[in-house]
DNA sequence: CGATAATTTGATCCGAATCAATTCTAGTGG
DNA sequence: CCACTAGAATTGATTCGGATCAAATTATCG
């Protein structure tokens, strides 16, 4: 996994992140590369990550062993939220990235200031559902490119630090459908790929117009 | 739809409702008859809403007017978290049922004690992630069950406010699919449906077995 | 009781999973 | 720097599950 530039835009500055959260002396920094565990299911949560740049998926596995992805955090997202003392699921390192971990205090003004941040999650997650409830897959891979592209400000030019299989566990279909679908894309003139782990989006409004379908 | 003794539990002593959030003087009841919106897409946002007796579909139409259900609230449960001034979902009665308008203060206060609450919501969209991230729609109808009766208190008589069409939005599946499959449950002795609100959990370690598959 | 909606069940078709083989990529050590 | 290797990605062939279309039955409500 090469290092991504785009995602490894400074911290400071970047919307939506609560300066509050950034720099509190007791924080600490790490660095972790492609893979690596950041924590794993059934280990004391109670601590929040921040992403300060690369990507970190969230999942789970089943009994039979499948894994499951559920979210994605970007630089400047903020996971590890737990209604538990424990994990219930796990957060690993998609290419080399930096974790900040936070250990927001317990008292009302830290949670009045927590609050819209996971709100915000609530939504993700949310929207998540209704791509999920899609039957058509493609439907799925275009919301998901086009939200890829809003969390990444916008730009036409995409990066993908996941895997098709990341992609795949996180849309709930086969590694070999999101390529396959990717290339239709590119067939369709929706989409350039330089590289395998690069989209240009050349067709918005095409692509929007699959999703709403 | 018929009255629903069951989920018309008491609030007080229900656990995980806050009684902080309980008849303060300016919240309003209200009741809704099966099919009546609570709240619309696009209307303004602000109150929370807790069901006191019945259920609650949230989810949004498509542009082409696909309905998709992305949860359901029963007795005690809180809805209507929104991250912009809009709601991005709609919210209905599903049968005969009660809700309680809060309108709490945006204070620190506030926020902390609503707080355990978010984190609970948040929590519950991502299981249901992993739910529709299930490829055999057995498992996700299994899933559905088990948490329908253990919202309900772990009992294995559940009740089913809902239609089959709502369960199916909700699971992403036709609704044909989710009569054949409970069909298909009825036949391998998991359950028995005394009538089609109703579903008798007869051997909960077999759908849980279908779940984890 | 009658009308309308919800549910069940059947038949057919299509999309995506699975199995399989090849190509590509990235990381390793010579 | 380049060959080597293991994993990732692509592409093809086949199978199977669930959507869709259709019809009959059952609930629900005025």
């Amino acid at each position: 996994m090469t290092f991504q530039p785009t995602l490894n835009r400074p911290i400071a500055g970047t919307p939506g992140i609560p300066m509050y959260l950034v720099g509190a002396a007791q924080d600490a920094r790490s660095i972790y590369h492609d893979g690596s565990e950041i924590y794993g299911e059934g280990e004391p949560a109670g601590s929040l990550y921040m992403v300060e740049f690369g990507c970190v998926r969230i999942g789970r596995f089943t009994r039979e062993g499948r894994r499951q992805v559920c979210g994605f955090s970007y630089a400047g997202d903020i996971f590890g939220w737990e209604s538990e003392s424990e994990h219930r699921f796990f957060a690993e390192a998609v290419g080399y990235s930096g974790i900040r971990v936070l250990r927001p205090s317990r008292d009302a003004e830290a949670c009045a200031k927590l609050f819209p941040l996971v709100i915000q999650n609530l939504t993700r997650f949310q929207e998540h559902l209704l791509v999920l409830g899609k039957t058509i897959v493609d439907e799925r891979l275009a919301a998901f490119l086009c939200d890829l592209a809003d969390r990444q400000g916008g730009v036409s030019q995409v990066e993908l630090p996941m895997t098709r299989s990341d992609i795949a566990d996180y849309l709930g279909v086969s590694f070999e459908t999101v390529s396959r679908i990717l290339r239709r894309f590119r067939d369709q003139g929706f989409v350039h790929v330089p590289d395998i782990h690069s989209i240009e989006i050349l067709d918005r409004p095409g692509l929007e117009a699959v999703c709403r379908r």
